[in-house]
DNA sequence: CTGAAAGCGCTAACAC
DNA sequence: GTGTTAGCGCTTTCAG
């Protein structure tokens, strides 16, 4: 056998037609009978025929990929090894594309300045760029340059989006600790500049203001060591709360950690409720009572958006976030 | 402004060459005067000319990409987004790949038949393909069809990989927990066919037979709901032990809950120590004495090498697993 | 409905 | 050293 692959003129020439016919069927559009059709399937599938995607690319003037982008805003790149949130996107993300014969492509955008980055992968973009987690300005400067973008955090109102209820999540876990009996509810909120961490942030002022609690507020970033920072904080200005209302999970392990520490039992003396049903929720100890935030879902409902065509601009598709309960309430 | 991108034809007239030194240039290849280059150079600045990476590959034949290969060997997706692992592989390979001016493309390799998959990621391989996570016999098979190949896990003896020291990092945690006057010391391993955990498997036994300590082992898996079955099992059947050691972090993190939920004390009555010194490490609580394996590392070097050229058969790398003591021994 | 032919932007032989 | 030229394998007008 060859060790050359075939290429579509080999497929054509098996079929007896012309390359245009070939491609046409290969890609499945209208302008080619029956038959013909017939006939090229199966030169495509005798020959194990496969289209060489550089070859696409470059006649169809775009890659058959979908560019995944993650920011790193100067975390550096070890948040992407640690947190959780990104394997997930890509957990979703893959099984679609793979199923429609496309590919994923990673994009860091960290260059410096960052809004170059943005503009790169906008100008190379392939069939579709997701957004993992992008502020709105971002956002909507990629969408101006390639309007085949989709963000999974809150975003521009111009920029196609899938969005989470992460008020009503928010709303729901502190809900849930006052239903517990539970009064002296503190929370730790997450990245100021985070869209995700800014509407639980209102969720939480929201349902307190709701139940008439009192307002016990750390900051705690979106990491596990900021968890534990602000927890400790809280409790030592707090020494009476008695549940936590924390926007990460990651960071909610933390927590749990810290008011171990302190000699205090959870649920018991403190219960905690997380947030995205991460895999951190399942390694705390206890493990976390959680809001779930369907990420997986989300990313290949994205995905599916940009494969089907070009997203409407301000095109949204709504996710509830359900609570999860476990041991830590 | 045109919003047309500028083609290499648009860089060498107006540097006043012909294209084939413009590319020269452009690629830092041999053949082009000092003074040329300069021209060339600043065409390129003045212009921001960027290659188009469809043309390039499809005329050097070739995609300037890493691929990176996830096999799930019929876990389903989920693992990807729960299993800490694949993201700190990632981790390593992104920085350097950007910083080389290629890209990542993400390979599932998991449609069935897997040979399949493997034979058609072969075929269509870039610049080079790391292996995060696959059976020796399936590297050796993709490295056949492709020799630019590297894997991270032990491998087939043909097969450039990356080797850490999985048993000598099993040798020394149980001589931790031995040195911590542990001696009635159980062992969670993980799956019978993965080589990572088969060698953690052998540095344990070569241990406890040194030592001259009983065999207490149980089987896990790498997940933490296998942890979690395993501990209290082991719990059941021996009551009096000490120490555990457990071949992954997300397998301890259900160890330590399982110890706790029978009412024992990490560290206290039962230390643990772990494997990876992954972010289920430092989520459970309490946190984990771990093996860290220096996933970030390899990966970045799989993928430095790779980057240099075709790495020779059999080539190797060895890294250390270094022991990471926390608060669970 | 089908085929012929013109590129897509670049690399790599090959001449000069 | 430098330029000319022939494709890489495919999509996509445009005729027929």
């Amino acid at each position: 056998m060859s060790r050359e692959r075939p290429t579509i003129e080999d497929v054509a020439r098996a079929a007896g037609v012309s390359r245009a016919t070939a491609s046409r069927v290969i890609n499945n559009a209208p302008g080619a009978s029956e038959p013909l059709r017939a006939r090229v399937s199966a030169a495509v599938a005798d020959l194990r025929y496969q289209p060489n995607e550089s070859a696409r690319a470059l006649a169809s003037g775009r890659p058959r990929t979908i560019d995944v982008v993650a920011v790193t805003y100067n975390q550096g790149i070890g948040w992407l090894g640690t947190h959780p949130y990104f394997s997930r996107v890509l957990a979703g993300i893959l099984p679609v594309v793979e199923g429609f014969g496309a590919q994923v492509r990673l994009q860091l955008g960290d260059s410096d300045p960052v809004e170059h980055a943005i503009d790169e992968i906008a100008d190379h973009a392939g069939l579709g760029v997701v957004l993992a987690d992008i502020t709105p300005a971002l956002a909507a400067r990629l969408h101006r340059r390639c309007r085949r973008t989709v963000s999974l955090v809150r975003t521009a109102p111009s920029v196609p989006g899938m969005e989470a209820d992460n008020v009503g999540g928010a709303v729901a876990a502190v809900t849930h600790l006052y239903e517990r009996g539970r009064r002296r509810i503190a929370a730790i909120h997450g990245p100021a500049t985070n869209p995700c961490a800014i509407d639980r942030r209102t969720g939480h002022r929201r349902a307190i203001r709701t139940l008439g609690l009192p307002d016990l507020s750390a900051d705690g970033g979106f990491d596990r060591e900021g968890g534990y920072r602000a927890a400790r904080d809280l409790l030592d200005r707090h020494p009476d709360l008695d549940a936590m209302f924390v926007a990460c999970d990651l960071t909610a392990a933390g927590a749990v950690q810290a008011i171990t520490a302190t000699g205090r039992r959870v649920p018991d003396d403190v219960s905690i409720v997380g947030f995205d049903d991460s895999i951190a929720a399942v390694c705390a100890n206890p493990p976390l009572t959680t809001m779930r935030l369907p990420v997986e879902d989300m990313a290949a409902a994205a995905t599916r958006l940009l494969l089907a065509g070009d997203p409407p601009p301000g095109h949204r598709q709504h996710f509830p976030v359900t609570l999860v309960v476990r041991a830590s309430t």
